[in-house]
DNA sequence: CTGAAAGCGCTAACAC
DNA sequence: GTGTTAGCGCTTTCAG
């Protein structure tokens, strides 16, 4: 709990002025060889490291890479991994910063607007609730809102996974299969429901609309969703859900419920998060590559920031269908 | 792109002085109420959000709690996720910084000189590779460095938990069992070291000094270790790896030795990342509860930091076997 | 109730 | 080569 030793303690201690201490500690020129030794022995004796934040008010960089989440999850942490690995042997620090007011909207302007500027030379926000922010470093979005895509992006490719997911289902023999939507306001939500019904009209199946369920990925929504739609007389015999959080929750209720998965109720998530194979039955789902998501946004981001123009700002990852254990025959 | 408005841009906009516009922002005392009104809008209008950084600067609280991890990996993910969910509903950001020296020793010291004193109001660092950081802000280590431990800690029984890892080989039959250890530096990995042997002599069982290997946690030592070990005409039938991602990597050793598992060779690991779940075949581990300590982690320094004494300011959490896939009787 | 001024730790011009 | 000076954006005395 001791202070921290500041430029002025080194400054006197070394018996020369801060500027010097600054040049010296930085490498600048214009400093004699026995100076910067004579600084640097002190800076070693005294440990002292410059403040990240008195730095980086004055100088515009500070190589240093943030990564705007609403809330550490399961999602955020595998693309934190990404984002990690892709950045371990570059000269960038890795800030991961998820304000307290996670929930609400626009939490990402806020949490942008009090980091850039000034402590971080970029930043990459994870599926935001915003469209337009405007910021004076470059920013890089995962899971994009809906809108006009003017920011760069990377996703994965949510319609085609979707349609994998429901074929799937309807490939095992459902014919009633219910769906558990997303937060409306994400274009990858949208894509997910569009994919949902793209494969049952392809199969040639009906659309019914009380079989849907809005989850907006909140446990709470979920729960009620999944609640009244498995209580049901006419109830579906599979669901799919819009990512495996809600998967997960849908299993909890099909518990409580007295449904047996997969034999009276199949489940199929998205996403495939750690917490999905870890489950029990093991969650089938579709898997998007998370971490090379992030790794993919570090990438373009870095390119951004290099003041390159990359050739292509807009990335579309593949997913792949991944049956496990909630997913079988109806009875 | 564009400018970000600082404080100076919304007292000129509202025709009063920045001292009045901090103090209508901040709620203080002393303004009038009309005042903080038309104050606020201008706010609202121009999309105004103080900086973090400037803020942290001249007042000496900022409501961030600040973890600090060497890199982000599956282990250290976990232990966000936990930090994450306990400071949920507090008022507390949360900022998780990795400097990109995450591998030097001392990175520690370095993130938190650099971030501690102004940005964040209390840290955790996890694994730390030195024992004494002069800090001035509170600080909370998860499974800490060795030495004298006179800062808070949380941590798994590391002991009790690699007795439960070799005593679960011993009676699957086994009698020839390796040990690949992790970094010397850290009190677990020597727990983990203690509880192998101790183990092994409780069941009358010799230790051999050609079976443990040292990996230190890194891919490439234990790559070499588990080379050497399992080349040897008198190789061991089953190893315990000091944790997850060794225990991987030498089920891809054994794999390009063309050693089955489990049946030539059974293989268990330490901590129960979601990788190792994931595994094919699923890896048999000893789960340690890294979300867990993570949310004590924080409920410590969050009592810590509003100057409370706490009962107990060293954890310990005890740890499960998770048998899967890899462990079986030798041939 | 409001504003002017000092200064947090540091860097970048510019003098000396 | 080195020191002096002026801020970065904000909060906080302290006058008015």
């Amino acid at each position: 709990m001791e202070r921290r030793p500041t430029i002025m303690d080194v400054a006197a201690a070394a018996g020369v002025s801060v500027a010097t201490v600054s040049k010296a500690v930085n490498g600048r020129y214009g400093v004699a060889p026995q100076t910067v030794d004579r600084v640097l022995a002190v800076v070693a004796d005294l440990g002292y490291e410059s403040s990240l934040i008195a730095s980086s008010m004055r100088s515009r960089t500070t190589g240093v890479i943030g990564v705007l989440v609403a809330d550490f999850e399961p999602f955020s942490a595998e693309i934190l991994k990404g984002v990690g690995q892709a950045l371990r042997d570059s000269r960038y620090d890795l800030l991961a910063y998820s304000g307290s007011h996670g929930a609400a909207e626009g939490w990402e302007r806020r949490s942008l607007s009090r980091l850039s500027g000034t402590l971080i030379d970029g930043a990459i926000m994870v599926t935001p609730t915003v469209v337009n922010v405007g910021t004076e470093v470059p920013v890089v979005a995962i899971d994009p809102h809906t809108g006009p895509a003017d920011r760069p992006t990377v996703e994965c490719d949510s319609f085609g996974g979707a349609i994998q997911a429901t074929r799937h289902l309807i490939q095992l023999g459902h014919s009633r299969i219910g769906f558990i939507a997303g937060r409306t306001d994400l274009r990858s939500s949208i894509a997910r429901d569009a994919g949902y019904r793209r494969a049952l009209t392809d199969a040639g199946l009906h659309v019914d609309p009380a079989l849907i369920g809005s989850g907006s990925y909140r446990q709470d929504a979920v729960r009620v969703a999944a609640l009244e739609m498995l209580s049901r007389v006419d109830r579906p015999t599979a669901v799919f859900a819009a990512n495996d959080i809600s998967a997960l929750e849908i299993m909890k209720v099909a518990a409580e419920l007295g449904l047996r998965v997969p034999q009276d109720l199949s489940i199929i998530g998205f996403d495939d998060v750690p917490e999905a194979s870890a489950a029990n039955p093991p969650l089938s789902t579709v898997r998007q590559p998370m971490q090379t998501l992030g790794a993919e946004a570090a990438r373009l981001l870095v390119s951004l920031m290099q003041g390159e123009t990359p050739a292509a700002t807009h990335l579309t990852l593949p997913t792949r269908l991944v049956p496990r254990a909630t997913t079988a025959p109806p009875a």
